[in-house]
RNA sequence: GCGGGGGUAGCAAAGUCUGGUCAAAUGCGUAGGCUUCAGGGGCCUAUGGCCUAGUGCCUUCGAGGGUUCGAAUCCUUCCCCCCGCACCA
């Protein structure tokens, strides 16, 4: 539990920051930061999970504002979607797991009852998510807080122009498109709409047609249509029975379910009536290729799958390949379907693929692999076919069969590169179909078997377009990220991402402004929204019926008439000063939709100027270093966070976690520990708060020297957004520093460690501004050091030979205290290290390659110090300078200024003069390493 | 299979781009000690192995091979883990 005594802390600052309207941004002279993170979903309250990249924004939100900017920091609601609306249903239908749900977020049981309208679950989560989020001391602007949807008609307007827009440009497009359906409900089925089958998505499949003697078709289901060459018989159940229907005028012969999923798809299908499958068996059917070949008897068949019969790839397929195995082995079978036991056994795979590592049979391969006798053998053939479509697909090439039979040679071709060009081929020359069939069964919400569905009249963003993806390639180029190695995956998705169906029919959201049958779908209603924040808090004023496209067109992209609202030019400007975008930053799942998105749509919609600047892309949380899940209990809530820990243990703590691309790890130890280091500044500040800054000794030299380097590498982190490093350096390392002054000199001078402290505070402030704000006004500093400029830096007050003194004398008291020694003799051991850098100079003048200065130098008595030798040369080849070598006078100066510091830890020290006494043993390393004696 | 990110001490994590100051920062954990310290406290020390205990030696940075005077770092082969592969927030 925090103590009382935080929370009191931490919201007497917030209240401070609103009540002075701290964070509220406005236009003015200075050069602005626009930065946001997704708005989010408002199904339910922030978890642990949400915080990481709403902390990173706040902690480069709070940077920026202390380097002088101008910064907007804006959040808004999601609610757009199908989630709340389909959570609302199942509260409607009592579904207890939901209910749970809610009653974990505290509603009460006579609050239930509203929760079966979406709406309500809007106006119940914002404002405590809000809440959470104040509380964690977000630098938010909330006058621009908005909700999505019609329930927000400015916003919807908004997003009804950005469709037009699009639309105007050719950017939507109407299309078929297949879907996971729920035949029950008549809605599609996303993954959280499902009992089970989590994952499975709609499967392109080639139905092949086969043509028996009497003019109908037997009809099989492949997902390999490129091995059509290699039929060799079709398969159907003779103990089954299966649906004659009418297809466009062509009778075909199918399982009933198969038929039935046609019927879903488009397909125009009429029952007939019914064949046995044993009446099939024997009849010989005309193939692709101009060839006949037999119907037989399998067992393995379902008649659930696929069309409920297959024709047969024996070369390619091991299920096939032991079916024909098995009915050649059994005489009495093929007697029993009165087949031709001769003409049976002269049914041979056909070799019709090039598999590496393989060969020509894999079929062959695998049932020797897997030890395959029987057809029934499931499981392992089920793990065969997965295994070798895998591996064929991806590493097989067609054979020189291919080289003449379609409009294009194909041999050596790879399949996965021509697979749909068959397809194609097959389809166009009338022997094959396609249609879809789900990569495995999916049960609904409704509790019935959800199917594939063809939606006609579908609208898709057109993210195909080339010259599109070409726009936002450059866009990307002109992109910042952080990290810089997620640029790729930008530049991988923007070439693979395809047509994306951009409208339902089920959930809340905006209505498409040409077609109100169809609802926009979530993602796309939020590509370009950040410019919507930049007026947020004044386009409410406008009376709605002027919020038509001319409107929109003028205030965010300058064309046509001004419209007649007066203050039209207020907001044209307040936009003009924010946009473009500065910075975004989202989780690294977004990068393949919505990020990507907000680029296309830039592209498409804005001119350059406008496009984002920068994208920071972030890991997802692991809590204690285990993958965070509602089954392993640790989806810890901000609420239970904030009650722990309080809001800065909780911010530093996350921001600790991790940077780059990595999961950051939520350390509950390390939170813990939070508290008292905290309350450790505090102290400080109290300790020092009648001291006055700046008028140092020349022994606070060295401290000064390590805070300037500290200010230097935690700025540069904070430009990186590596909050880690800038935590790791501004707390911890910077606390060493002041721990070891403090040992170092008897009596600290106060106000340089006042200044240090103000400096530390400065910079920690992004992380625990709470604290800091606390820190400052005891030490008695006036406004918020949340608008206080960071620590200038000074590059002339590092002094490297200070830092080597310093360590030296570190060194120093490390030796003796490991020893436990009493008195200490010294050797001014940098002699031969000064006539080392000597000779190296001498050297160098002759050469600048490294090869031979260091041939040169092993020539010379000093190879014995060839480590520092070497490390000489990388500097030259680096071009740096070497690192300071003290003189003799520098070392005795050092060791004086210790002298009372070393006396107090030895009882007496002895300093040898350099060739005095017993000179220090081969490869001596670093100067004034004492001897002990 | 494709695209991306990773594999460093008990744990987390820095170091890799730009090879040498690296037996490897820092934090946590653990162990010991100190502080008249009471109740998430502070400080110091130790935390790969070995012993002759040192300015010592040996062995380490997923595994193997290579380049180099020198490799956690560069090249190469391989193994393993995570994320994504969509119509969904």
């Amino acid at each position: 539990m925090a103590h009382e005594e935080v929370q009191k802390r931490e919201s007497k600052w917030q209240k401070l920051w609103s009540d002075k309207q701290a964070f509220e941004a406005n236009p003015d002279k200075r050069q602005k930061f626009f930065c946001t993170f997704p708005y989010p979903y408002v199904n339910g309250l922030p978890h642990i999970g949400h915080t990481f990249t709403m902390m990173r924004v706040d902690a480069f939100a709070r940077y920026m504002r202390s380097q002088g900017r101008n910064v907007l920091f804006p959040q808004a609601w999601h609610a757009t979607g199908t989630p709340i609306s389909a959570a609302a249903e199942r509260v409607a239908d009592g579904e207890e797991k939901q209910i749970k749900i809610l009653k974990d977020f505290g509603v009460e049981d006579s609050e239930l009852k509203s929760f079966e309208k979406p709406e309500h679950w809007i106006k119940y989560f914002a404002p405590r998510y809000k809440r959470d989020v104040q509380k964690l001391g977000m630098s938010i602007d909330w006058r621009r807080e908005f909700i999505t949807t019609n329930l927000n008609p400015h916003y919807d307007a908004f997003i009804r122009w950005q469709f037009l827009v699009l639309k105007d440009k050719g950017y939507v497009k109407k299309g078929k498109h297949p879907v996971v359906w729920c035949p029950k409900m008549n809605t599609p089925v996303g993954d959280h709409d499902r009992i089970s089958g989590e994952g499975e998505t709609p499967q392109e499949f080639v139905l092949v047609k086969h043509k028996l003697p009497d003019g109908r078709f037997m009809v099989s289901a492949t997902l390999r249509p490129d091995t059509i060459l290699g039929l060799t018989n079709t398969f159907v159940n003779p103990d089954a029975e299966y649906t004659e229907v009418d297809v466009d005028g062509e009778t075909w012969i199918l399982g009933e379910p198969g038929a039935k999923r046609l019927a879903q798809q488009g397909f125009k299908v009429t029952e007939k009536g019914t064949v046995k499958g044993s009446d099939l068996v024997g009849q010989k059917t005309k193939e692709f290729g101009d060839r006949e070949v037999l119907v037989l008897p399998a067992t393995f068949l379902d008649a659930k799958v696929g069309t409920g019969l297959v024709h047969s790839v024996p070369s390619e397929s091991a299920d096939d390949l032991i079916a024909l195995q098995n009915l050649q082995a059994d005489a009495g079978f093929c007697k029993k379907h009165g087949l031709d036991m001769a003409e049976v056994s002269n049914i041979h795979p056909i070799e019709i693929l090039d598999t590496p590592e393989i060969g020509k049979n894999p079929a062959q391969f695998y049932l020797d692999k897997y030890e395959v006798k029987s057809q029934n053998e499931r499981k392992k053939l089920d793990q065969i076919r997965k295994e070798l479509y895998k591996h064929s697909f991806y590493n097989a090439t067609f054979s020189n069969k291919y080289k003449a039979v379609f409009d294009r040679n194909l041999t050596g071709v790879p399949i996965q590169e021509a697979m749909s060009y068959v397809t194609d081929q097959l389809v166009e020359a009338g022997w094959a179909v396609r249609y879809y069939e789900l990569t495995g069964p999916v049960v609904t919400r409704a509790n019935v078997d959800a199917i594939v569905k063809v939606v006609e009249n579908q609208w898709f963003v057109t993210y195909s377009d080339l010259e599109w993806k070409e726009q936002t390639h450059k866009a990307i180029k002109a992109t910042k990220f952080y990290p810089e190695s997620v640029r790729a995956q930008f530049e991988h998705v923007v070439n693979w991402l395809n047509n994306w169906a951009c409208t339902r029919e089920h959930g809340m959201g905006t209505r498409l402004p040409w077609d109100d049958q169809w609802l926009i779908e979530s993602l796309s209603d939020s590509t370009i929204y950040m410019a919507y924040y930049t007026v947020a808090h004044k386009i409410e004023e406008v009376p709605l019926e002027q919020l038509n496209k001319k409107f929109f067109d003028y205030l965010f992209l300058g064309k046509g008439e001004k419209p007649a609202y007066p203050g039209i030019d207020k907001l044209r400007d307040e936009f003009l000063y924010w946009y473009p975008l500065d910075f975004r930053n989202s989780g690294k799942d977004l990068v393949q939709n919505h990020l990507t998105f907000m680029l296309f749509h830039h592209c498409a919609i804005f001119p350059e100027e406008h496009w984002p600047r920068s994208i920071g892309v972030n890991g997802w949380v692991t809590v204690d270093g285990q993958k965070m899940s509602k089954s392993l209990g640790n989806v810890i809530p901000v609420e239970t966070l904030l009650e722990e820990y309080g809001a800065d243990a909780t911010r530093i703590t996350i921001l600790n976690g991790g940077e780059g691309m990595d999961d950051p790890n939520w350390d509950s130890s390390f939170a813990k520990g939070m508290g008292p280091k905290l309350e450790g500044l505090l102290r400080q500040a109290t300790d020092l708060k009648d001291y006055k800054r700046g008028n140092d000794t020349p022994a606070d030299a060295w401290l000064h020297s390590r805070l300037h380097e500290v200010i230097r590498d935690v700025s540069a982190a904070m430009e990186r957004t590596d909050f880690r490093t800038a935590i790791q350096l501004s707390l911890f390392e910077l606390g060493q520093v002041v721990k070891w002054y403090q040992a170092r000199v008897k009596v600290p001078n106060k106000g340089v460690l006042r200044e240090v402290l103000e400096a530390q505070l400065l910079m920690l402030q992004p992380f625990i501004p709470h604290t800091c704000e606390e820190a400052w006004e005891i030490l008695g500093n006036d406004g918020f050091i949340s608008h206080t400029k960071w620590p200038a830096y000074d590059s002339s007050r590092i002094d490297p030979g200070l830092d080597e003194a310093e360590n030296m004398i570190r060194d120093l008291v490390d030796k003796v205290r490991k020893s436990g020694s009493k008195d200490v003799t010294i050797y001014l051991a940098a002699e031969w290290k000064r006539k080392a850098y000597e000779e190296f100079d001498k050297v160098v003048e002759k050469s600048r390659n490294p090869f031979d200065i260091t041939k040169a130098l092993m020539a010379t008595p000093l190879k014995q110090h060839g480590d520092e030798l070497q490390r000489l040369i990388k500097f030259l080849v680096k071009g740096r300078i070497p690192s300071y070598v003290p003189t003799e006078k520098d070392e005795r100066a050092w060791l004086a200024s210790a002298e009372d510091f070393l006396a107090e830890i030895a009882g007496s020290v002895k300093v040898l003069e350099a060739g005095e006494g017993d000179s220090p043993k081969k490869n001596s390393g670093l100067p004034g390493k004492p001897a002990l004696g």
